[in-house]
RNA sequence: GCGGGUAUAGUUUAGUGGUAGAACUCCAGUCUUCCAAACUGGUUGCGACAGUUCGAUUCUGUCUACCCGCACCA
């Protein structure tokens, strides 16, 4: 009878119903029954996420004397992705069992054939583990024994399964079932998106979406070190678009494959201390983070074991927030070493180097990059700005946008729109106001509607024009969060928004 | 990718083998002197494609999207 969704986060639903009602986030192609992993940003989206840009920038970029700006394109020569290891380290081939449904990472699942006087009585295999190899030896034993096979066990040599012959796949037992014959072969996952360059379509044309822009930084150092603006240790940010091929696109905007990144590398001698510099970004960071309005308690970090960091780096630290659907990562900071940078150097047959004034040597930098994904940080300031209160006894909704990111600054209404003084008045203010800041005009509905509609999008002040303004040019000035309303003249409201709005 | 669930207007929802009603929202108008007022009128919907049927939003199948769990997330 009743259909009411079983969905179990409804804050997460009213964010997403805001977000469609109201022109934040609309799902792609909706139109065609919607595209999964694709997001649309309407008006309000669109102004909330440049603002996040804006800040980022003037803050790493215009603030900061070390820090250079790039934009480099999406699709780059393919030979970038071999050499930062995403051609090869970026696809992940998967084992399913088709009994179990348990899925492996093929490099993490290993086998090995029971040998005994050179005939091969069966497989066994085992996860990636530290005893695996005692643990195969001991079910291979147990094999023989069950068998009855006499003779000599060789030794169990494991191989990981994406070298296993295509002959084997049906021989091999599965982890969770013991029993052979229900897992598949290893099927590609490559994160990358493909495409085809220039008129022909073979082989040769083939490039890539970039995954990461963090390569469009490598690609260009030694170009922006060779306009000799920087000296180490100095940064090059960039912000721009990132494709990743996900399996399974999840939690809103949290996981799509197309997204926006703003990222950092940091580069510093070798010689320099690392660990303090991390240390230091990560406190920029969070810094940061609060100063576009998220709480410092929903702000956490999480550290990553050595034993599961990527190839290129020697600590990542995330940055987590407290979503709706859990504490998950809002910005890492990974100590990349030079990996990249020496990389880039074998394969391109170009210098690295750079040479530091200062200690007098040449050295290939290290880097520490802080990569902050912008939808991640969008839906972070919507879940953090979402708040529902009550205003003589009515419910509202309202967005606590800091109001340096909020899409409009301020809304100027007249009080009765079938008065021409008052509507030709808060015109002049609107006009005024305009040139400046982005100001929402609305005459519709009584002005307390108004004002509410202006809480659902975050709008932090509301100015309204009514007959003592005619008299003596003040405004009623209303604000979002403690609904107060004060008497303030036009002056005063625009030293009031200066020094908000920095 | 696997399993389970869901799909009627912008939102929340009625209902039917004979092409759908409501509330709120939205728009227009009347009125309105500071927190979703009132009145009048209006726009908007059966996720898509097939099949069964004289006729499908309703029954069947496929697909798509969303939600939950598992797995995955260099």
């Amino acid at each position: 009878m009743s259909k009411a969704k079983t969905s179990k986060n409804p804050l997460m639903d009213s964010i997403i119903a805001l977000c469609k009602r109201r022109g934040f986030i609309f799902q792609s192609s909706e139109i065609y029954g919607g595209y999964n992993g694709f997001f649309d940003f309407g008006p309000l989206g669109v102004e909330l996420k440049k603002n996040l840009k804006e800040a980022w920038w003037k803050d790493m970029v215009h603030c900061r004397d070390d820090i250079e700006g790039l934009d480099s394109s999406i699709i780059m020569s393919p030979k970038i992705w071999v050499a930062s290891g995403h051609v090869g380290g970026f696809s992940d081939p998967m084992v399913d069992c088709k009994t179990s449904k348990m899925r492996y990472r093929a490099d993490q699942l290993f086998f090995a054939p029971v040998i005994v006087d050179g005939n091969t009585i069966g497989y066994v295999s085992v996860l990636e583990d530290s005893s695996m190899q005692a643990v195969a030896e001991e079910t291979a034993d147990k094999m023989k024994r069950k068998q009855g096979v006499q003779g000599t066990l060789a030794p169990i040599e494991l191989k990981d399964y994406t070298e296993a012959d295509p002959s084997e796949y049906e021989l091999i037992p599965s982890p969770a079932t013991g029993e052979p014959g229900s897992l598949t072969p290893p099927r590609d996952f490559n994160l990358m998106f493909e495409t085809k360059v220039g008129a022909l379509s073979d082989s040769t044309a083939t490039a890539y979406l970039r995954p990461e822009t963090a390569q469009g930084i490598f690609a260009n150092y030694k170009n922006i070190v060779d306009t000799g603006r920087v000296k180490i240790p100095f940064g090059i940010a960039q912000v721009g678009k990132a494709f990743r091929n996900e399996i399974t696109p999840r939690n809103f905007i949290f996981r799509s494959r197309e997204f926006e990144q703003m990222e950092m590398e940091y580069f510093i001698s070798p010689e320099a201390d690392w660990q303090g510099c991390h240390r230091e970004w990560i406190d920029w960071c969070k810094d940061w983070l609060v100063s576009v309005g998220l709480p410092a308690d929903m702000l956490g970090e999480d550290v990553h074991p050595l034993e599961k960091l990527s190839h290129y780096s020697r600590g990542t630290t995330d940055i987590t927030f407290k979503f709706p659907f859990g504490e998950q990562e809002l910005w890492g900071i990974a100590c990349r070493g030079n990996f990249d940078l020496t990389q880039h150097q074998e394969h391109s047959g170009k210098s690295m180097e750079i040479f530091d004034q200062e200690s007098k040597s040449k050295f290939i930098p290290h880097v520490v990059e802080p990569a902050l994904g912008v939808d991640r940080l969008l839906l972070a300031v919507l879940t953090a700005a979402y708040t529902e209160d009550e205003i003589g006894g009515e419910k509202r909704t309202l967005m606590k946008f800091h109001p340096r990111v909020a899409p409009y600054k301020v809304a100027v209404f007249p009080l009765l729109k079938n008065k021409p003084e008052l509507m030709e008045k808060a015109q002049d203010l609107y006009k005024k106001l305009q040139r400046k800041y982005n100001v929402f005009w609305d005459t519709a509905g009584a002005i307390g509607r108004r004002y509410r509609r202006m809480d659902e999008i975050g709008t932090p002040w509301c100015v309204t024009v009514d007959f003592d303004t005619l008299e003596d040019g003040t405004f009623t000035l209303r604000d979002r969060d403690t609904t107060e309303q004060k008497r303030i003249n036009e002056e005063e409201l625009l030293a009031m928004l200066d020094a908000q709005l920095y």
